[in-house]
DNA sequence: CGATTTTGACCAGCGC
DNA sequence: GCGCTGGTCAAAATCG
């Protein structure tokens, strides 16, 4: 396991742990963690200007974006931020709002760095090339409003685990974003929270800019839920 | 009565 | 091939 420490001027640290199978995205925040599951994540590929996007975004994110002003600075920002494929449905608040943003930005580049690859790479395994994102939040309720409607389709007792797991999937005419709710074995007043791949339409509970279409076309959540991807092409 | 949850059965992947 | 495990299906039960 390796530790990244990342820091932007007048804003909190944040750190990415790499571990085996997924990288570790936490704040100072203690109750809030993320883990990116899959394990392509290369911090070397960012550059400069993109913690520096990260950093407006933060800006953006607490002021424009959710007092619902019109007046956006970048013409990149307004889907970054607020694009529901690339913020996966989390919805923002206070204590997730530092690392969610970090995962925005991160699965955003993952996701891009995806796209090249899959232009012909084989994949090694059925996860791989998924959207896949987990998170830790210290809750007494398992289910997390966010935003999203869900059906639950199954539950199953895990091994080693005296908690089951739970197996959502998302309630909008094909959609195919699943989602896994399980409390942490270790520490029961955690909740795990699994999504996986991404929505192809808005949250119910979310108004967007009008104007503003989505940054990133279906075309996109068609290519990433094939297992092949090799042949969709739909993405300019 | 339609929507949702429950729950046992079934299936697929993986290691041995 | 076999057994274990995680994930999904689908019929029955329950809910609003």
């Amino acid at each position: 396991m390796s530790i990244d420490q990342f820091s932007f001027p007048q804003r909190d640290n944040f750190f990415v742990n790499h571990e085996e199978n997924h990288s570790k995205v936490h704040g100072t925040n203690p109750n809030y963690t993320a883990y990116l599951m899959n394990n392509n994540l290369d911090l070397s590929d960012f550059e400069v200007s993109d913690y520096l996007l990260l950093e407006h975004g933060l800006q953006d994110e607490s002021t424009s974006t959710l007092t619902g002003s019109n007046s956006l600075p970048s013409p990149i920002l307004p889907s970054l931020v607020d694009d529901p494929v690339v913020s996966n449905g989390i919805t923002p608040t206070s204590s997730n709002m530092q690392v969610l943003t970090i995962i925005r930005l991160i699965s955003f580049k993952t996701k891009f760095s995806n796209l090249r690859k899959c232009k012909g790479a084989a994949k090694k395994n059925k996860a791989d090339g998924r959207h896949r994102i987990a998170f830790r939040t210290k809750s007494e309720v398992e289910i997390l409003d966010d935003g999203f409607k869900w059906r639950k389709y199954g539950k199953k007792a895990v091994k080693d685990s005296p908690n089951p797991r739970n197996y959502y999937r998302c309630s909008s005419v094909g959609c195919t974003v699943k989602k896994r709710v399980e409390r942490d074995g270790e520490d029961s007043s955690y909740v795990i929270t699994t999504y996986e791949n991404v929505h192809n339409h808005e949250s119910p509970s979310v108004v967007y800019y009008n104007e503003i279409p989505l940054m990133v076309p279906n075309g996109w959540t068609l290519h990433q839920q094939s297992s092949n991807a090799s042949s969709s092409s739909s993405f300019p």
